[in-house]
DNA sequence: AAACTGGGCTGGCACGTTTCAGTGATCGGG
DNA sequence: CCCGATCACTGAAACGTGCCAGCCCAGTTT
């Protein structure tokens, strides 16, 4: 069994309370004797159990974030920009990754709720879920990310994906003159994927086109990059006077440069490639890929200050749902 | 404060020792008065208080994983492989990202050990950290991921490094005959970079060449595909009669790839590329990557079930290095 | 010299759970 | 009718820490 402060007081000769003391609040205790229960720490190797401190508190100093994918680019920098805040403001935050799944979410939710976490971050699999609602009932704050919540009883923060596909199209149309674009897309029941293209046909209106005839909208059923090889291979063959795609993620935009250059085509000249999400390949793609960047890390940061918020002032607390504008990056595939 | 057993044993009419009792063993609880304990806990809302449960069985059932880079795929599949082996073993794993900082390794070091987590899974900043020596001294079991312990004094996890560079060497100077290869690398004073250089030399001299005439090692400051396309940059200026490029990380490939592309060279005809790690975006380049692949997820895997082992079986236990052998993967950027 | 002050320490309770010895109650067998 | 066995449950101790009331004593004030 690992020494406990019991321990450490016997050895040094003094009582428990005094080596808490030591441990917390070192300023109460004379100079020579925590000089000798530090000494007696580091000669048993005490190493403080937290399970103890943290029942005996009644309360943890610590969030749960739970996201969709850890792997992916998006979640990571969320996760960063809760760190940052999180570790400023004393807290320790438990990472745990769904994987979409909603039983392996429900688990984390039961997890962190036993472990007694301040408060909960998540990017639930299914909205309107059952075991998150209850959560929030027994009382502990939640914040949604990159979600909203329809009912406005909890605070949360996304990013604005109209503005985003607005700016896509703002950029291809306006800009560079496209006349006829292609919108390559997962399925349209995802609201990312819908949104993007409503403000898509938003822009072709203010360019003063007709949506229907200037966007030629190529539906797949997934967002990587096979699949925007496919895409493109599909429309490639089919011949088409399309001069431009926006791709409603990187992956797909990938897929289709790709595709290009395995056809000859050259990017940006033959045709304009516009990604969405800026991840870190965009950069160093072949040709250098123009992405809709989201302020990820910012996300984080917000969705952990609302929440640490909510934890500090839990009464005067008032509810917020924050919506982040997104950013045009301009590359070589969207030429100049 | 949340309910705790003795609300709901207050409410069902029972004592706490019963509703544990329903908890834990559920079968030595009459089914009426199980019933009864389990409306009283779904009235209250009552979840149990992990502290103290552990505070009572003095051990956890969890596991500490500290990684240097989450967002790394590496160590992103090592997690998934370790995630999978605890959880059949009914444990639970807490995941750390060090970020390659040695403060941020020795503060999660110490927060696993207050949270009595019974092992420890690490890929260390630096080998022979005192911390990291202390706490398998105070008797928490430690495995190393993808590196070695000198001294034989824990388990450990690792690639064969050498072989993925012969392996490498084998593909471009004995299958595709290349005479003249480019070695893009970072700093060699990294081990797994200067251990695939050795392994390419190795098989130069299988081949019957002179590794000094046949290797051309570019080293560069980083291992980024910004640096990549800097490295090829400068060898396609100078003029060369290479044909063929190895990398130590896709990444650098990337980089070269895209020098390739923007100076209209053809991959794999005016030049031959391979990489290393078989990143997801290698399938998905533009020219889709040869590369060196490690099976990241089996790592994961071999080094919680070592960990396992030693913490069920202290006594017997006897510590094992285990070694994985690469794996090459052929794609179009080094031809047929 | 007595009363007061306060720094420095002690001792014991409380947190919520698990576990185990012990208490009745019920039942079958002799 | 009694005994032992089995079953379902109770009550209390223990885990290690944090906190607080209270004690002691040295130094200062009245």
């Amino acid at each position: 069994m690992a020494p406990s402060m019991k321990d450490v007081a016997e050895r040094a000769g003094v009582s428990v309370g005094t080596v808490s003391n030591v441990l917390n609040r070192p300023d109460r205790v004379a100079e020579a004797t925590k000089a000798q229960v530090l000494a007696a720490i580091s000669e048993l190797g005490f190493v403080r159990n937290s399970s103890a401190a943290q029942l005996r508190a009644g309360t943890s100093r610590s969030l749960g974030l739970i996201v969709l994918d850890l792997a992916n680019p998006f979640f990571h920098d969320v996760a960063r920009g809760v760190e940052d805040v999180a570790e400023d403001a004393g807290y320790a935050v438990v990472l745990c990754n769904s994987d979409e799944q909603a039983h392996r979410e429900n688990r984390y939710l039961q997890v962190l709720e036993e472990q007694r976490v301040r408060g909960v971050l998540i990017t639930p699999v299914e909205v309107g879920s059952e075991r998150l609602d209850a959560l929030r009932r027994r009382g502990t704050p939640t914040v949604l990310v990159d979600r909203h919540d329809p009912n406005v009883n909890c605070c949360s923060v996304a990013v604005d994906d109209v503005a985003g596909g607005q700016l896509a199209g703002a950029c291809l149309l306006d800009r560079n003159e496209h006349r006829r674009i292609a919108y390559v897309t997962g399925p349209l029941k995802i609201r990312q994927c819908a949104d993007r293209l409503n403000g898509l046909r938003l822009a072709a209106k203010e360019a003063g086109l007709d949506p229907d005839e200037a966007i030629t909208v190529v539906e797949m059923p997934a967002l990587n990059a096979r699949t925007g090889y496919e895409a493109a291979s599909r429309l490639f063959r089919d011949g088409t006077d399309i001069t431009a795609a926006f791709c409603a993620n990187d992956l797909l935009a990938l897929g289709v440069l790709r595709a290009a250059v395995s056809t000859g085509r050259q990017v940006p000249d033959d045709i304009a490639l516009l990604g969405y999400d800026d991840i870190d390949f965009a950069a160093d793609a072949a040709v250098p890929l123009s992405s809709v960047r989201q302020p990820r890390r910012q996300i984080g940061r917000a969705a952990a200050q609302l929440l640490i918020e909510e934890c500090d002032n839990p009464i005067t607390h008032a509810h917020q749902q924050i919506m982040f504008r997104p950013e045009l990056v301009t590359r070589e595939s969207t030429g100049g």
